[in-house]
DNA sequence: AGGTACTGTTCCACGATGCGGAACAGGGGT
DNA sequence: ACCCCTGTTCCGCATCGTGGAACAGTACCT
């Protein structure tokens, strides 16, 4: 059913992500002989995974798993797992939802489950938009540690629209608010003629790195008896979704 | 001398670089009979290294991946970068200071510069505590989303010394004491005649993976009227090691 | 120097373990 | 209904990985 010697090899690898290590340690680490941990690190060596400092020294991850890593995109599978919970969203809201994530000081919108209407926001897939003047962005800030929020809004900030909010008090004092409430609702502030909702997810070392959100034009949505409702709805997918991600 | 299915396993993974794909055209890139590729990719799934959209679809890279990957580079100088701090701590108090990590539902201790006195703990690096019954450990807990806090308070919990706190509410209400405050002291909580205080160490993406503690003998740590400097100290040094690190 | 106590590495006979051809099961497309 | 494709499971065979023990270095005390 499952492969030994691989699944041997990653806790191998697992036990070296805490720090270098020699074989000895990491046999006991892992519970197997010496000779085979020996074995498998030079399985895993050969591989350039692994790369000992000083031929007889101590062994530590390599660049190769770097190379392959590389190469898993951030989020490419937070997308499946996001997948479900967006769909669910679109059909209950009748409106384009999406999931986006951290990336390089803005929000990169990594998936799009388009509304089943004619009229509809675009795909917005690929771009970037800055934090402070999506929700999205908006309830990523509401998590981050002070100090780091504080060098984020010690920039200028600039405006998308003529709705963008680009005065750093009333930001933050929106942030505890959207604390509170779980999700925060954007009225045209990073493009004319579209409103949205977003709600945090957050991974289980309790850091934010990323946000769902639902999108749609401003002359249909939200119906205003419903902000709250829809809101929840939001705050409840990406819930969901924080707690059944992967690590 | 080197392992078949590690090699095969790595053929594979370098395959799934180039983009998700299905078991048949992945035996035929690498070059294997289909039901190998189907072992392979199955125990590489149940690390967490890949992952299949629905079931029964395409593969590809997983989380598991970065989350090894992400050790490789930014963990080894994690201690690099937090030495500095260390020595910083140690000669400020005359006592021993480390720094420690979550692995697998403990504190993990990666590094310590000891204290320039005869009579110090000993070298703790390489052992694990559980997470209640640390400083460390505690700030840690404090920082974790409510979800996880839950599920870990959940299991019962174990006494390491007469001292240690077992009680789950008495930990839960201690916590928002930590938050406030930003440190934390343990007075023989893990081990006989020995205290400490810790501070956490919050990654960019706001999630706690560390903490950086003093540890010294009780019969003289800490001096009662210091408490609350060291542990600002303590503090300070974590919010500065917070902020240099590598993302 | 000479020990001692480590380290990482190699050897090799044994048999558990992974191998892979072939048969199976489940979808989509036509 | 078919066909063709997918990923998955089965199972006998022997290859392949296993792990104890012996080896070979190296750093550290006496």
């Amino acid at each position: 059913m499952t492969v030994q010697s691989i699944e041997r090899a990653f806790s191998i690898l697992r036990a070296l992500a805490i720090g270098p290590m020699g074989v000895t340690d990491l046999a006991e680490r892992v519970d197997l002989p010496k000779s085979t941990v020996a074995r498998l690190l030079a399985s895993l060596d050969s591989q350039g995974v692994v790369t000992q400092d000083h031929s007889g020294g101590e062994y530590r991850l390599g660049e190769g798993l770097l190379e392959i890593a590389g190469a898993a995109q951030p989020g490419r599978n937070l997308v499946a797992t996001a997948r479900p919970h967006l769909i669910d969203l679109m059909e209950a809201t009748g409106e384009t939802a999406g999931i986006s994530v951290v990336d390089n000081g803005s929000m990169y919108y990594l998936e799009h489950v388009e509304a089943e209407s004619d009229i509809q926001v675009r795909n917005w897939t690929g771009d970037s938009a800055p934090l402070h003047s999506v929700p999205s962005g908006l309830v990523v800030l509401a998590h981050w540690p002070v100090t780091r929020l504080d060098s984020f809004l010690s920039h200028p900030l600039e405006s998308s629209t003529r709705h963008t909010i680009t005065d750093s008090d009333t930001i933050r004092a929106s942030l505890s608010e959207i604390r509170e409430l779980g999700y925060v609702w954007g009225y045209e502030e990073f493009a004319e003629g579209i409103n949205s909702v977003a709600a945090p997810v957050i991974s289980s070392s309790g850091g934010v790195e990323a946000a769902i959100h639902v999108h749609g034009p401003a002359y249909r949505f939200p119906q205003p008896d419903r902000t709250h409702d829809i809101g929840l709805q939001v705050s409840e997918a990406a819930k969901a979704l924080s707690e059944n991600l992967p690590p």
